[in-house]
DNA sequence: GCGACAG
DNA sequence: ATCTTGTCGC
């Protein structure tokens, strides 16, 4: 399994095993996590033979409180380069690795990147959540496939449609800030995405746990430096 | 052929 | 993602 062609069949494969529906009911949410990579580079002596590492960061919130409740991280060596459209996989195995730490099994994971707003409508999110077969949702800064109306006001949401599918929201989260991309990564609905989210922002652009995983992650990176 | 392109 | 100071706006 090396080339493009064969990666593709395995993300073709996840989207088929993808549920974009809800499992989960809001009323018995308790606990939801969000993570977050970081990179480690080796040093820069002439003699390094250092590999580059990845981090992976986890938090645990209790919802809706968003107090912290447990953090917990993995890393591993980086196999695969950054390829927009392969993104999961360099990221998902060591993210996976890092919510098999965890004490606490949380309900939701939210994770930084693409779901099924994809090219072949599987992200990170919905790769990790596939994999783990547990609700994810996918959070992302900037677009990667797909278009919609762009929202203005504080709190409002557009539909993202690509290939003629509904696959994600466009949510200005905060006044200043460009909006965020919400999207079902697996095993809960597009709209539970965009109305779980908007409930996890705190005066923030990036929901809690998310903001909180990429504290952490950056911490735990200059604490191993 | 050209441009775009999660993190 | 990462490097990296000052600086503009709410």
């Amino acid at each position: 399994m090396r080339n493009i062609e064969d990666l593709y069949r395995i993300q073709e494969g996840i989207a088929s095993k993808a549920l974009v529906a809800d499992t989960l009911r809001l009323d018995e949410l308790r606990l939801i996590a969000g993570a977050d990579q970081a990179f480690l580079y080796p040093s820069k002596a002439r003699d390094s033979v250092e590999a580059e590492k990845i981090l992976s960061a986890l938090v645990v919130l209790e919802y809706p409180t968003m107090r912290l409740v447990e953090h917990s991280y993995a890393v591993m060596p980086v196999d695969f380069p950054y390829v927009p459209g392969l993104l999961s996989f360099r990221e998902a195995p060591v993210i996976i690795n890092a919510y098999q730490t965890l004490n606490h099994t949380p309900d939701l994971l939210l994770i930084d990147g693409c779901g099924i707003n994809h090219p072949r409508f599987a992200g990170l999110a919905t790769s990790v959540g596939v994999a783990l077969d547990i609700p994810t949702i996918g959070v992302a800064k900037n677009i990667l496939c797909g278009m919609g109306k762009v929202p203005n006001g504080e709190g409002e949401a557009c539909i993202i449609t690509y290939r003629d599918r509904a696959v994600g929201y466009y949510l200005k989260s905060k006044k200043g800030c460009k909006p965020i991309i919400i999207a079902p990564g697996h095993k809960i609905s597009l709209q539970t995405s965009l109305k779980l989210i908007q409930t996890c922002i705190r005066g923030h652009k990036l929901p809690e746990p998310l903001r909180l995983a990429h504290l952490y992650a950056h911490k735990i990176k200059n604490m191993l430096v």
